[in-house]
DNA sequence: TGGCGGGGTAACACAGCGGTAACATTCGCT
DNA sequence: AGCGAATGTTACCGCTGTGTTACCCCGCCA
């Protein structure tokens, strides 16, 4: 399933990057490397792993300033930060920008194996069955929205595309696969149906329908949706 | 943003329980607790929380075994295992059974609440092709472009181009040649408009309009599209 | 059997994409 | 520098795709 992920390691310091990059590429990783912080930066933009391997004191652009840019480019990617500053703060401050995990130096190997392992095995975002839509909160167990405590009801194809549409988020989606997840590709509707669909669901979630701000439409295309903004 | 999400902690010791609590319920989280293993799987069972604290040492089922047993009930809850055991090879094979992250006793409060948070975190763990030009993003899937995490929308005939262009970068292309690819040669439009079509996008992709950095105009001939700059 | 609500289509309104034209500017050549 | 051609820029406008409203069909339930 997941052949070989592509790990990026940023780290300065050549023993330990030979080092881990061993280790890494023994437990089933491809490795890449980068021993300076705008290499590594232009790297990850370019070229994005799996998994992103980032220590803090680095030359040229710092791990955390590195991964802020990473996150205002919009990359997912999961980030493990990596360094031998261990003060709690430190910590705190690198999950915050976005750091997936943090380990501080000396560290076990295999345990950082398990946790890269752990941050690149896939995972289902379908965890929840209540997902907050900016200020709306949708409650799937019982097919509902919630804005600021006002139960909005879904019919069933609402909920179906609702479904659709938060399980890929940020992607633009043509009619055709909408109506061939939420309709089924048996029956033979109208796309416009869609558009109708779209409507309503536009009536119940945006607070403002004339600006949508969730359901975009892409002309010619299909819809994208924005959960977070 | 997410509005209180739902943490069990399950820790049998009565005052970290206690101190557990004051500071989830204090950092936004709706807080429920279990003091047996038995009783706290019946509770994960019935009532998914958005996140699992987890103590390994615990009576009558420990921490591990309830990890394997939510897992096999496919629930996809983060967990974040709490122990004072802090071998490697327990931690290895804590991840390995499931949890999402691992810290040993005594920890920090802080760090702690920095890792629950980052676990309710809503993650797009899709990865999408998206590429780098410069300090902008130009992602396919979603057909947009990100400039500071602003993200900028592209007409079809844009997107088109712009596809054209980082699929032959350094290349003289010529006006027809792109009508060919963009427009499809049926279509007779003037290249005028490939010209208008460029303007446009480059107002959208470039920083400084005046002095195009990517799309390159070769007079008699096209455009030349150089990603790097 | 009649009301009702989900959901599909039809009809109409409208907005924005994209094409062309007109004007401004730059570039190359002499 | 001056001229002409090519390109950038702005304005305008038609057309098509989408939003919106209305209507209707059909299954469900009393």
């Amino acid at each position: 399933m997941t052949s070989q992920p592509r790990v990026l390691i940023i780290e300065d310091d050549p023993a330990l990057l030979r080092g881990l990059s061993d280790n890494f590429r023994s437990a089933g990783f491809v490795v890449e490397t980068a021993t300076d912080g705008q290499f590594g930066l232009a790297q990850v933009l370019t070229h994005p792993p799996q998994l992103l391997l980032l220590d803090i004191m680095l030359p040229n652009l710092n791990g955390y300033d590195l991964c802020r840019r990473v996150r205002k480019a919009q990359l997912e990617l999961p980030i493990l930060m990596l360094t031998a500053k261990g003060q709690e703060e430190d910590i705190v401050r690198g999950l915050e920008l976005g750091a997936d995990d943090y380990m501080t130096k000396p560290f076990g190997i295999l345990e950082l194996l398990a946790r890269a392992k752990r941050l690149v095995r896939p995972r289902t975002s379908m965890m929840h069955d209540s997902i907050a839509i900016g200020e709306v909160r949708f409650d799937r167990g019982a097919r509902t929205l919630v804005r600021d405590g006002q139960t909005i009801a879904l019919t069933t194809k609402e909920f179906l595309l609702l479904e659709f549409f938060v399980s890929h988020p940020h992607r633009a989606l043509t009619r055709s696969s909408i109506l061939d997840h939420v309709w089924g590709r048996a029956l033979i509707v109208t796309t416009r149906s869609v558009d109708r669909c779209v409507a309503t669901l536009r009536s119940k979630l945006e607070g403002e329908p004339s600006r949508p701000q969730f359901i975009h439409t892409i002309r010619d295309v299909g819809y994208r949706f924005e959960p977070t903004e």
